[in-house]
DNA sequence: AGCACA
């Protein structure tokens, strides 16, 4: 019998992500999964939703298989928000691809026609119902009301990830007065909605990390602190340029002192 | 555990 492999779904762009803390809200949690997941290759976007059916979980989409092949390996069991990621490939194609490659478009006819042939079906069945109940008994227990069809997913804002502009180099930082290598890395540019704890998932990858600190008055900065300006620089690299959200190219330099 | 997207 086939051993159970834990990834008998083949190579998709898109990466299902479970095992998600469910505490954490909608938007914070769609850009630290963004922030994560984007050094792999461009993101396409990013989906997950609060429904009962849906919480815990999320869809990386990437815009190449080989992205989406290297953060299935690269992260899986990553501890996100204290509980482990698991990630497989998703199911099924992601809107955002199918958009991409072309079929979205046959995609919407063939589910507009299926809809249309359930209604006719159900339609006639009802149909069918009500005149064997009414030839027999004259019994007015025809047409059953249909409730349940009003789906409004509509949480008031819905700004999905506008789709990441595909992978451009990383632009040299023209830095004014850079200052000396040392242990405390200053970063810029953040998204103003960014927390203590989204920064410490980039920055404790790399050896040496200690903490991060944001500074209360001010947003869109924070201090990162590392054991030594070897292993500070080396975050430095790494993450220079790192687009924490499509529109947020991370700023990292050395802090002055 | 749970595979969605207007």
């Amino acid at each position: 019998m086939p051993a159970e492999g834990t990834s008998d779904i083949p190579p998709i762009e898109t990466v299902y992500v479970n095992n998600l803390n469910e505490r954490i809200n909608k938007e914070e949690l769609k850009k630290s999964l963004y922030a994560i997941f984007s050094q792999f290759g461009p993101i396409l976007d990013v989906v997950a939703r609060k429904t009962y059916r849906m919480r815990g979980q999320a869809f990386v989409v990437f815009r190449d298989i080989t992205a989406a092949t290297q953060a299935v390996r690269q992260l899986q069991g990553f501890p996100f928000y204290d509980q482990p990621m698991k990630l497989t490939y998703a199911k099924a194609k992601s809107d955002a691809t199918a958009k991409l490659d072309g079929t979205f478009e046959l995609k919407q006819k063939a589910e507009r026609q299926a809809k249309r042939k359930a209604e006719r079906e159900a339609r006639a069945a009802a149909e069918l119902a009500a005149k064997t109940a009414g030839s027999k008994r004259g019994a007015d227990e025809a047409a059953g009301d249909e409730h349940g069809s009003g789906k409004r997913g509509r949480t008031g804002s819905e700004p999905a990830l506008p789709v990441a502009p595909s992978a451009m180099p990383v632009a040299p930082s023209l830095s004014t007065q850079p200052a000396g290598p040392n242990p405390i890395l200053f970063v810029e540019n953040l998204p103003a909605e960014v927390n203590a704890m989204m920064l410490s998932m980039l920055f404790q990858q790399f050896p040496g990390y200690k903490e991060v600190r944001l500074v209360p008055g001010k947003a869109g900065i924070a201090f990162v602190e590392f054991e030594d300006e070897n292993q500070s620089g080396a975050a430095k690299r790494g993450l220079q340029g790192f687009k924490i959200t499509p529109q947020n190219l991370m700023q990292v330099s050395f802090a002055k002192r």
